[in-house]
DNA sequence: GTCGCTGCAAAGTCTTTGCAGAGAG
DNA sequence: CTCTCTGCAAAGACTTTGCAGCGAC
């Protein structure tokens, strides 16, 4: 599948991003808001407050992060809109970097790997409902949930 | 607004329905489980457990129903699918009747305020994309977010 | 140096579970 | 009568907060 969105932008110009944010905020760049920056850059995958730390603990074992202050990140990070939450099913929130290009998501209900997906058709209608509503429109997604080729096959 | 979706059944052929169901799985009709079912079938809004247990304390208040039930049976009704579940944004799970016609959310992101719409070439559209991905579709959703009209004009 | 940051543990939420008595079939 | 339900309270899962020492600037 061809539709999964990599980052549209290298890790040094998001580091300089988010250090100019820390900055106009007067917030402090620390080695773990790096780290986690940085986690999340290299995983291409939609992960958990818990996922990320346990990977950070993997990465990085020398470095003591709490989950705390995972949790403190992730916020930050999503307020500024460098990251976005993700809130499906039962398995609680899971974040992925923001600085992708927009797209939605299709979600197997069977392994529940989520994949990624744009279409413009839809992108445009959406726009217009909101016209035709009068609602301001900030943000949207859509998702798809059904079984993915891989788990067809299995059955 | 008109796109709000009033339930498509009555509610006697959705209680007979809940009954079929209890029956099919030798689970036993309690008043808990109808005023359940009742309050979120006279309930147009998208209830959390909690704001539905609010509901029918002050509907029936001679009669007890622990918030454990709520959710209990909640669950039980999203498993045979009579009621959907939704989970945006940061307010936790909310539940709706789903006996209703299929339609997507709008939703404020200033009151919180859940509006319903329905649109037909976005729902084809979705369709088309699962072919086109070898994704076996269920079921799928779309949230817009953003300001609803009486938030923009507040101010 | 100052002031924000961090890890830890404690405190909050929200949701689920165990249990003994109540009640439906 | 039997077997499921219920309310209660306790336990769990997940997230946030308070604090004292640490570290960026």
């Amino acid at each position: 599948m061809s539709n999964f969105s990599l980052p549209t932008i290298e890790y040094e110009p998001l580091l300089i991003e988010f250090k100019k944010l820390l900055k106009k905020r007067s917030l402090k760049f620390t080695i773990q808001r790096e780290v986690i920056l940085k986690t999340l850059y290299n995983c291409q995958e939609h992960l958990t407050p818990e996922g990320l730390h346990d990977k950070i603990q993997a990465s990085y074992p020398e470095l003591k992060v709490g989950i705390a202050t995972v949790y403190r990140t992730l916020s930050l990070l999503e307020e500024s809109g460098l990251v976005t939450s993700l809130s499906f099913g039962a398995d609680g929130k899971k974040y992925e970097l923001g600085a992708k290009d927009h797209h939605d998501h299709m979600i197997c209900t069977e392994c529940g790997q989520i994949e990624e997906f744009f279409d413009e058709d839809i992108e445009d209608r959406q726009e217009e409902i909101a016209k035709k509503n009068n609602f301001k429109i900030i943000d949207h997604s859509m998702q798809i949930y059904g079984i993915c080729a891989t788990c067809q096959k299995e059955n």
